[in-house]
DNA sequence: CGGTATTTTGAGTATCGTCAAGGCCAGTGG
DNA sequence: CCACTGGCCTTGACGATACTCAAAATACCG
């Protein structure tokens, strides 16, 4: 991990961008950019932080040690999310690189003292907080999916939509977007409640549909946004169920 | 529905508790009571509030609305729970109450209002919402569990633990809880990602291993939570494994 | 270019979902 | 008061899906 003694570039994070330059300085006073490798751990379960973080690029997780000894993905934190446990109390999970990455980190101490004095920057930092809400619940939608590629499918677009907005515009081709799967396979399995086999059928299920395409375990082109959004959310519409038994007869016939 | 013209009393509402007697004082002038009969309409998917809610006695739902017009729960909220989106937009998800309920309504505009002269009931507010998300998270990990059974362990632990902490205390025999559940099978089913009959299998199994009580298929006597933690993460017999790995060397293995 | 970790595939088993039927309780009307 | 009806929970049998174990293929890294 790298820090630079120079405080970081706030102005391109969306949690301060619309700040007032005066709260805007100060704040960039009492930050300094970290930068970790994957892997890296950045926080520990139960820990209070020192500082109160903010997602530059790259991509982190939370994760949940479980009492058999296991580490549990509860979600993931991504360009301008913000970490640490504002106001109070501990972290109820561990914070780890996904890939490498970098933040910007406040003291704790006089971050929470700038919050008290700049009614902008407290609401910018609930809004923040309530957008991780939304996520959250997002993430329980997606979860209690009851089929494996829909809860894929889900993460993907969640992929799309919340994660990578820049990339996403700039599809490579007419309706199709490239996305980046930020962990491995065994990782995706946990945070899905899944295992690594199932995770890796279900992929190469979506991808013999047709509505993806994989040119690495990690690099995956959407084709079909519309067939995603519909099996994220249903599975019952017999029209996949058809298409399935369709794909399967089409390769036994012609096979 | 019922309203009483009076403020509701919100010295006992755990998010009120401890605001100054003035703050208090022009919360109360804003609020009004609401009461709501099992099955009614709070606030639809979309709308945005004409009030913030904080729930009193009572559990409501949150549920989204699937394109094919099947209702998705994604949370319950109960005693001391907010909501209505302070500050910004519209809900992702309609309110409906699961039982017989009462909430204490503040208008919005005047609620915001108060909001930004009371530093503490800011705070307060943040601080609720905090809880909020580390309770979304919680359900994550119970979501993200392969089993129905473990998933329905959880969420029993869960009404223990954060959803009825009087009652908990006042355990009838030594070392076991009663918990209500409450909402039907189908909504069960709905939110842990199964089915009905899948729930009431799972239901009946903890109580065949002796680990719950069923008195009648809401009123849940929870006999050994012991054997329920351990159901809510892992279950299957790898214990051993885990530790013989533990035993061997903990080397700790990166994304 | 080899060595290692990760992903993928295959076969067999367990769990869960689906369909259909029966039981229990509450509310309704004779 | 009792039969009837509808909703919900429960149970059983069967099919679909996902997990487990083991092995092969691929990607990653020096």
């Amino acid at each position: 991990m790298g820090t630079t003694s120079a405080g970081c570039e706030l102005a391109k994070l969306p949690p301060f961008r619309d700040l007032p330059a005066s709260v805007s300085k100060k704040l960039a006073d009492i930050s300094r950019l970290i930068r970790y490798r994957a892997g890296q751990t950045v926080a520990h379960d139960g820990e209070k932080t020192s500082f109160i973080g903010c997602v530059g690029e790259g991509v982190l997780r939370m994760q949940k040690t479980l009492p058999d000894g296991r580490q549990h993905i509860v979600g993931l934190l991504v360009e301008g999310d913000m970490f640490g446990r504002v106001l109070d109390g501990p972290l109820h999970f561990a914070i780890e690189a996904a890939t490498d990455v970098s933040v910007c980190a406040f003291k704790r101490r006089p971050f929470e003292a700038l919050l008290e004095q700049s009614p902008e920057l407290e609401r910018s930092v609930l809004l923040n907080i309530l957008n991780e809400l939304d996520r959250a619940r997002h993430w329980m939608l997606i979860l209690s999916q009851r089929k494996v590629s829909s809860r894929i499918a889900g993460f993907l677009l969640m992929l799309c939509t919340e994660l990578d907005q820049a990339a996403a515009a700039v599809g490579p081709e007419h309706g199709a977007v490239d996305v980046t799967i930020p962990i491995s396979r065994t990782d995706l399995a946990h945070l899905l409640g899944s295992r690594p086999e199932s995770i890796s059928r279900a992929l190469h299920a979506l991808a013999d549909a047709g509505w993806i395409e994989m040119k690495t375990p990690y690099q995956i082109r959407i084709l079909d946004i519309d067939a995603l959004v519909a099996q994220s959310g249903e599975e019952d519409p017999i029209s996949i169920e058809v298409l399935e038994e369709l794909f399967r007869g089409d390769r036994k016939r012609t096979g």
